[in-house]
DNA sequence: TTCGAACGGAACGAACTGTTCTGTTCCAAC
DNA sequence: GTTGGAACAGAACAGTTCGTTCCGTTCGAA
């Protein structure tokens, strides 16, 4: 489709992808880096960087953006598996963490002030989740609740070691375990206890977006 | 036991505790909070500060080290704990969550150098984790290591609403959740999966402490 | 040969923060 | 009543960090 561009329009178109792609490697890693540090890591000047984006804020926007496109659009996937609920739920949240977007929408979140059209991004997402949760429910653990799930995976995006490659690995590890604790079938001979303290609510998560 | 002083010496031991208690706060919220803050919070100058510390830095490792104090005598207390091993292992978690001793041991190993009392504070730990963990083996799930306590522990503790009280809350829902992940009883029929990759060891885990 | 898009990176200025310093308060001993 | 000094509040200082701007350079296309 890109018809190969010569010379500086070929850097050029390169390095948009470059920076994006270092960008989102730093902010995850660390949501308070410097904007040199991106520049840094994708090889570039700052000039490069602020030919693109007139601010940080911008750049961060960007990202979060995107970080919500690939969480809508993982959510899409999940709601046209057609497998058995609970796999596709599985499957879903496994794709989350690979995915990452959590860090970027998430832990970004505060530190820029959200566009409308950002917000509607997240409603739009709120209503997916919505959707496949109401489609697992059944298999789900009793007091399990939508938000639950935001809360969880931020939880296991919490997770941070050195080495990238191994910290996808834990995630995944304890997802594992957190499946099968948000799953009816592993639930005790007596039925499931209580969880205790009420459940999080949509407006204490979404507060968070402001502060 | 503290006889009545009167004056000066009274608000001065007075702001020995007001002083740790508001550090140990600032900092368990932010762990990168400047001074100021702590000084701000406990309601008195600066200075008063640098009069018990010479520095940051001894400030903090006197919270990491009160951390870990903390963490060893909930340890002890959970070993002398002689209910059933699930139920005192189940109290042991939760009350860690309470002590909330995590967010100052490890969060904030890394901004300072540590001392030898520090480590072997550390070792002390680690070797009564170990001993919690055999009395508890039997009852855990397969696949479950040592090293899975204090992985888990970082997970739950990283969330943080504004409201300090409802994090406590919430801390404790997903605890409830993950220690039902981690019981044997709550294994499949057909036994427990596998949990993907290895797990954390020691190493990886310690090795945070010097970055 | 020349024009300008794209770029690298030094330079700048604002903000932050750990530490020091100055002036003040207040208790206790004489 | 006087005074010495411990304890304190907070301004001042110096070093660093970081977002942004700016200048000089490269290089492909016309």
């Amino acid at each position: 489709m890109t018809k190969a561009l010569s010379g500086r329009q070929a850097q050029a178109a390169r390095n948009d992808e470059v920076i994006l792609g270092a960008a989102r490697a730093v902010f995850i890693a660390d949501p308070g880096a410097p904007i040199s540090a991106v520049a840094e890591r994708a090889g570039v000047g700052i000039s490069a960087l602020y030919r693109r984006y007139a601010s940080k804020e911008e750049l961060l926007r960007k990202l979060c953006s995107d970080g919500l496109a690939r969480y809508i659009e993982e959510s899409e996937k999940a709601l046209a598996d057609d497998r058995e609920p609970w796999v596709a739920f599985g499957a879903f949240l496994h794709a989350l963490v690979d995915a990452d977007t959590n860090s970027l929408t998430q832990r970004l979140a505060g530190t820029f002030t959200p566009t409308p059209d950002l917000w509607q991004d997240a409603a739009r997402a709120a209503e997916l989740n919505q959707a496949i949760y109401t489609r697992t429910k059944e298999q789900l653990r009793p007091g399990i609740v939508v938000e639950d799930f935001g809360v969880i995976l931020e939880q296991i995006t919490s997770i941070k070691f050195g080495d990238e490659a191994r910290t996808n690995q834990l995630r995944h590890r304890y997802l594992t375990l957190m499946l099968e604790a948000m799953h009816r079938s592993g639930e005790q001979p007596g039925g499931a206890s209580e969880l205790p303290g009420p459940p999080p609510t949509n407006d204490e998560l979404t507060d968070r977006w402001r502060a």
